[in-house]
DNA sequence: CAGGTATGTGATAAATGTGTGACAAAATGG
DNA sequence: CCATTTTGTCACACATTTATCACATACCTG
């Protein structure tokens, strides 16, 4: 499984190697847009990880001109690397193609979720979601947990409960099998259905307007569960 | 890891080399402003450790002119040295672009802990902060690892607490994982969970008014701690 | 209609995360 | 060297999350 690591920081690249590598992903390296885009015209790539500010030329001129170029002839996932404060870029980022975005700094942890999350979905063929966390007036932070609705409080969400709903919306508008979701938030051998069934509960007391009337996480007796249906 | 050190006093200069080497750095040596910035264009240069007061030569006299040059073409990170009466020379190097300064005399590990500071920082990718260590009433001196409350004494910290608020503050706003202030403060495959719960503990106590209800720092159960949410 | 299954709901037990204090070990400064 | 401070380790308390169990309700089938 072959990554493609873009960014100008060398100390940032290096770390981001390590930590890829570790996780058993063959890394490659570029240092700027140009670069990037011989890296990856040249080998097999598999995901990127893409910092979005760093040097290039008229043209090619930061990693939104590299997104924007590799989506019209492809769409390996891409992960946009960049700074909280930046929020704007990630909502350009999504909307010219990258999958997902990473802020820095990061933990070890989070990047290797990230990728491994982003090569699932890309691996399972879905077509990308723009925009996957936003959902009316809805909005979820997988970061930091958190569920707005405007009008209401922010709800932070537990581990498990962050997790069901990412998936959830990630495939928004579509029924999703009990034994998948068993299985992508408890590993394969873990979770149960009287497992799944009270953490959706829990979800849907703290996401629904009134949950025991579901309008957001429904279910179709006998399959699973939906998001937004 | 290559830092380029500049100093016209070759006592000094051995000094800073052997300190760095012996932290696993390679070092370059330049004498005066002009050898600066020769060097800096011919070699890979992760950091500078420039000192203010050295020969040069009209346009390119002192360690001021040298930072400038640089900054017209460059972000490597740069770490000032100035004798202690100099403040004005401080706040006139931070202002032309250092990233940071290191007062005469130095202890060889508050170099090293300077250096490496400020390379993290540069790897973060975070845009240097204005004002990083001001937060309302609240002031930090990471020199003097002394936390100021207006209306309240001066508090001193040790050098873990101090290690620990300069992160959360320069990263104010946002949750910051665990892994990641343990790796930050203790290196890679250093510290634990039980010893970061220690430190944030004992930091509450010294700068939050109701330790048992911290309003400067906070948790985000399962991710991590977070200043000035 | 009765029985079986699926799903929803609530309560409690178990597990995990975080806060706190005490003491040992290591580091530091005079 | 010794006293003091800092850091690390351990134990326990408390809070939160997750797992388990029990029961209720809805729906379908024979």
């Amino acid at each position: 499984m072959h990554i493609l690591v873009v960014d100008d920081d060398r100390t940032l690249s290096d770390l981001l190697a390590f930590t890829l590598r570790r996780a058993g992903y063959d890394i490659h390296l570029a240092f700027d847009a140009p670069g990037a885009l011989t890296a990856f015209q040249q080998m097999a790539i598999d995901l990127i990880v893409l910092d979005v500010n760093m040097p290039g030329k008229p043209g090619l001129k930061d990693g939104f001109d590299v997104c924007q170029a590799i989506r019209q002839s492809s769409d390996v996932p891409i992960i946009l690397l960049t700074v909280r404060d930046d929020e704007e870029d990630v909502v350009k980022g999504l909307k010219l193609g990258a999958d997902d975005y990473i802020l820095k700094p990061f933990s070890p942890r989070e990047l290797v979720a990230r990728v491994e999350t982003v090569l699932r979905r890309a691996a399972s063929g879905k077509a990308k979601v723009d925009a996957p966390y936003l959902f009316g007036e809805i909005s979820f932070d997988p970061h930091l947990r958190t569920f707005c609705r405007q009008g209401t409080d922010p709800v932070s969400l537990t581990n498990l409960e962050a997790q069901l709903l990412e998936v959830l919306m990630l495939n928004r508008g579509q029924i999703l099998p009990a034994e998948l979701l068993i299985n992508q938030i408890w590993g394969p051998g873990g979770g149960s259905q009287e497992m799944l069934r009270q953490l959706i509960r829990r979800l849907r007391v703290k996401v629904e307007i009134d949950p025991e009337s579901p309008e957001l996480i429904q279910n179709l007796p006998g399959i699973g569960y939906g998001f937004g249906l």
